[in-house]
DNA sequence: CGCTGAATGGAGTAAGCGGTCCATTAACTC
DNA sequence: GAGTTAATGGACCGCTTACTCCATTCAGCG
């Protein structure tokens, strides 16, 4: 639920912790829209209402405060999927997942895709820090996936050659694609059949006789 | 196999031809390496060994170029996955692009991920002609892999109830959430675990008896 | 209350950016 | 081979950018 980092800057006031946090939301906020490129940091200072000192004050460099909105961008999107997120537990509630997803970008009009995975894909090359951020909150969503299929199978639901670690990650995959693909696109079309393949893959796995403990 | 645009420019020269080849294959290969906006025109004008005044004479902007970008970077990723691309229609078929695919990013470090895919991703929200001329490359991409399940759907080798049109968009978008995975992790795996799980899903979709003729 | 350090405002800078202009040279046409 | 047009080189411009500096104000604490 939380990953902020400890920056071991010098300690902040009550206030100073608020300016702050309204720097990096102001920041999160552009930079979905327009790109980390494309949000300069006046851009940032008016949207926030502070001077431009005041950055560098909170933050050494853009690149600091990039590293910041990384961070809070990974926990509001995580957050924004609980409680789902944390019971992917049966094929219903990965349907009920899947649903959600869908209306989420078909209700900001297909654009912006995923806010980790355009953070991820602006700046994968160009900085080695914010890569491994994303990797890590890719690793975080992965996890939840997984965790969801893994109690699957612990219950017996999933067949014995399912890997649900393997599965996780190709949902990941089937979900990232399908998010580039609505935004470009603008339609949820592809989102949809990305994710209704891969459940429909996970169901297919689904143990079909519901005793099999006898001979 | 070509998509190269008619600008409504001035009549070129042979020389002209080639000068503004190197400026657009130079403009790929940096907007690859290190983005767009990261890309500044000084740094194509040194590349392709040009003067600054000569991309506005093939270009009309930065903007202009950038679609040319978009315009031959489809071209090579297609032509890249030649002849396999044009040949989906099997399972073995589809095993071998995929294997492919894995070899190529693992290629060049996992790096970079797709090419098209990235120039996407940074230019949806700024820039509508480059948006849609993305979308038109990723449909040319989905035509391919729809054509050859189409033809397995045709032959009887796919089950009536399988949507050769929702597979294929199903299986670019894993390919495009798996690239973008393997770019920020560094590593196939989850290319490789989007991409199987795509395939198993539809060699489940195969029908099993090879005749189901009579009654 | 008064000290210390954080918070703030705003002017300022140096470099890099996209883009322009124009004079010169090379390539095609008749 | 003369004339037309494309190709080229390079100086140049205005703007934006990330970032700095310093003086001032405010918050917390004994």
């Amino acid at each position: 639920m939380s990953t902020e980092e400890a920056t071991a800057a010098p300690r902040l006031t009550r206030k100073g912790m608020a300016t702050r946090g309204r720097i990096v939301t102001a920041a999160a906020e552009l930079m979905f829209e327009r790109g980390v490129a494309g949000t300069s940091l006046e851009d940032v200072q008016k949207a926030a209402g502070v001077s431009p000192s005041q950055v560098y004050h909170y933050f050494g460099d853009k690149g600091a405060l990039v590293r910041a909105v990384i961070a809070v961008t990974t926990d509001a999107v995580l957050d924004a999927q609980e409680p789902l997120l944390s019971r992917l537990d049966s094929l219903e509630a990965l349907r009920a997942w899947r649903d959600f997803v869908v209306a989420l970008q078909a209700g900001r009009g297909c654009a912006g895709g995923c806010p980790i995975g355009s953070l991820g894909s602006e700046l994968a090359e160009t900085d080695q820090a914010a890569r491994e951020d994303v990797a890590a909150g890719f690793a975080r969503w992965g996890q939840s996936i997984h965790d969801g299929l893994q109690a699957m199978y612990d219950r017996g639901e999933l067949r014995r050659d399912a890997d649900p670690g393997q599965l996780a990650l190709a949902t990941l995959a089937a979900l990232q694609g399908g998010l580039l693909l609505t935004q470009i696109r603008r339609d949820t079309v592809a989102l949809e059949a990305g994710l209704d393949a891969m459940l429909d893959h996970i169901a297919a796995l689904c143990v079909t006789a519901p005793e099999p403990t006898g001979p």
